[in-house]
RNA sequence: GCGGAUGUAGUUCAAUGGUAGAACCUCAGCUUCCCAAGCUGAUGACGGGAGUUCGAUUCUCCUCAUCCGCUCCA
């Protein structure tokens, strides 16, 4: 069976990324946990420098952010208030039909004649089928179409030559039981909770129920006005957070692209409601230009505006950032205009105002806010399907392939790697006295095993920008050999210069 | 949650109803070694559980995980 191209990719990307430990599978001795994946040393970095990098961009480097890291844990209103508890709840029933799934509450009351079956046998082959099953008809149309519909259900089942059992009819009114599509009957709705939900405190009673936060935004409402206080910020201006989120998917999926628990960076820009729309725009262009500043090639990067269908009940207006992963164009990033929805919420379930006065202009409103929510760990995924390449370089009759991670070098678990020639140890303790000197501004690797060409190959893998090699020349003229990954140039510098250049190499 | 496929060293694969081979990787030794060089040696696997069987990695069932489709989202 022939492979997708785009598959192979992913899996090879997967494969690189436990061979070298960027990412493990969460309890991996235990058979793994479906939808939770571990960063190993190198991934951890990775994440990090994704994390720092828009952290840096989106707060430090700005007058108008400032920061926030609440609990994952907080009270079960807030839930409550966002709409979460509601929306992340519905019980859901499946069409046995056509297995197409209907949230309980929205299904269209029906009202006709239900066709009850008590089973089914195979003229053919005598078996026989016992699931019940109905078919409701609206008034007008002949019993011959329920009986139509139940055959096909059996015949997915398995019969071939159907022969319908037990058939009773009952009037029915008002019924949320059948699709409306078909007339199907529906599986009971079974409760879909998208929240995972602990118990605070070691009684485990109903009032003692919380949440792990399905998002990050929410605390950031919620402490608005303390934050609005304290930093003495004044309208339009953010607050940023970065962690963790937890939610209970339906179907993890790709990678660390859908996972339960996953990381988050999101912004809350409060701005005076007229002012929305030009903000909107500006987040949407500052948050695009972020990824192509750290690497993302723009022919892999595009910006949708959400359909009106796609909008949720709060938002006047949603563009996603999104990546041409392997499975086609998906979500990094959701820049929401959210009005002033939220804060409209809280301050009604807390009784707190959480309006805003505006001393100048003598008025007093909510503010509404633009939401760039951008998922971390997805981000990162994206950062190494983008850096990924392979390239041949052997020599005509020879092939070669080298394997390279093009990662930009803030986002690089390893900026530098100190490569002695030799294991000799004549050459040691100069070799350490590079890597001490790197070390102090970079991180960097060491690393003496092997030869010279599979340790550069070994950090191309990783993505390590520039290598360091000292050889027994640099015993006598005090210089080194630094290697690009990108080009696998080499420069020979006097180890006084060294610093400088690998500032100017690496941009920082 | 539903349907389909898959599961053997760290990775990628092979073989087998009588407890498993390779390549790459990793580690150690030799080698003044600048693009996966060579030689020697070493570590290391049948996802988990139950059943059938004298005996299961192989057959059956269950379970877990991964991939593809449905669905959903940062």
């Amino acid at each position: 069976m022939a492979v997708p191209k785009e598959n192979e990719v992913m899996e090879k990307l997967v494969s690189l990324c436990k061979r070298r430990g960027f990412v493990f599978q969460s309890s991996d001795i235990y058979g793994g946990i479906n939808g939770f994946w571990d960063y190993g040393p190198l991934g951890a970095e990775l994440k990090r420098n994704v994390k720092e990098c828009w952290w840096t961009t989106m707060t430090r480097l700005r007058e108008d952010v400032v920061g926030l890291d609440a609990t994952i844990i907080m009270h079960p209103r807030i839930w409550q208030a966002s709409g979460h508890v509601d929306t992340f709840s519905d019980p859901m029933c499946d069409c046995l039909l056509t297995r197409k799934r209907f949230r309980a509450d929205q299904i269209e009351p029906q009202s006709g004649l239900a066709y009850h079956f008590s089973g089914a046998r195979d003229t053919a082959t005598g078996r026989t089928l016992t699931d019940a099953y109905a078919v409701l008809l609206p008034p007008g149309k002949p019993p011959e179409s329920a009986r139509r519909t139940a055959a096909q259900f059996y015949a997915a089942r398995g019969l071939s030559n159907v022969e319908l059992q037990g058939e009773r009819t009952e009037k029915v009114e008002n019924s949320t039981r059948f699709n409306p599509e078909n007339g199907s009957l529906l599986t009971e709705p079974r409760p879909f909770n998208l929240m995972f939900k602990t118990y605070v405190g070691p009684v485990g009673d109903e009032s003692a129920i919380a949440y792990l936060r399905p998002e990050t935004a929410q605390a950031i409402f919620a402490q608005f006005k303390n934050v609005l206080e304290t930093s003495r910020q004044k309208v339009p201006f953010g607050i940023a957070q970065v962690g963790k989120a937890f939610r209970n998917e339906v179907t993890p999926r790709n990678f660390t692209f859908r996972t339960r628990e996953f990381e988050q960076m999101e912004l809350e820009f409060f701005v005076p409601p007229a002012e929305g729309p030009q903000w909107y725009e500006y987040w949407c262009n500052e948050r695009l230009d972020w990824y192509v500043r750290h690497g993302i090639p723009t022919d892999l990067l595009r910006i949708r505006a959400h359909d009106d269908d796609e909008l949720s009940h709060y938002s006047t207006g949603t563009s996603d950032v999104e990546f041409m992963f392997p499975w086609g164009w998906d979500e990094l990033e959701g820049i929401a205009q959210r009005t002033d929805y939220d804060l409209k919420q809280h301050s009604q379930h807390s009784g707190e105002r959480l309006d805003y006065f505006d001393q100048p202009n003598n008025e007093r409103y909510v503010p509404y806010v633009i939401e760039p929510a951008a998922g971390a760990t997805r981000t990162m995924a994206a950062f190494l399907l983008a850096a990924y390449d392979e390239e041949e370089v052997g020599d005509g009759d020879k092939s070669d392939i080298r394997t390279v991670l093009r990662l930009h070098p803030r986002l690089a678990p390893y900026k530098v790697a100190v490569l002695p020639l030799s294991k000799k140890d004549t050459l040691t303790p100069l070799a350490h006295e590079v890597r001490r000197m790197v070390g102090d501004r970079y991180m960097v690797d060491y690393d003496e095993t092997q030869s010279i060409g599979k340790r550069y190959r070994r950090q191309d893998e990783i993505g390590t920008p520039l290598c360091i090699t000292v050889d027994f020349d640099s015993l006598d003229d005090n210089a080194v050999t630094v290697r690009e990954r990108d080009t696998m140039e080499q420069v020979r510098v006097p180890i006084a210069e060294l610093m400088p250049l690998l500032t100017e190499k690496l941009g920082f």
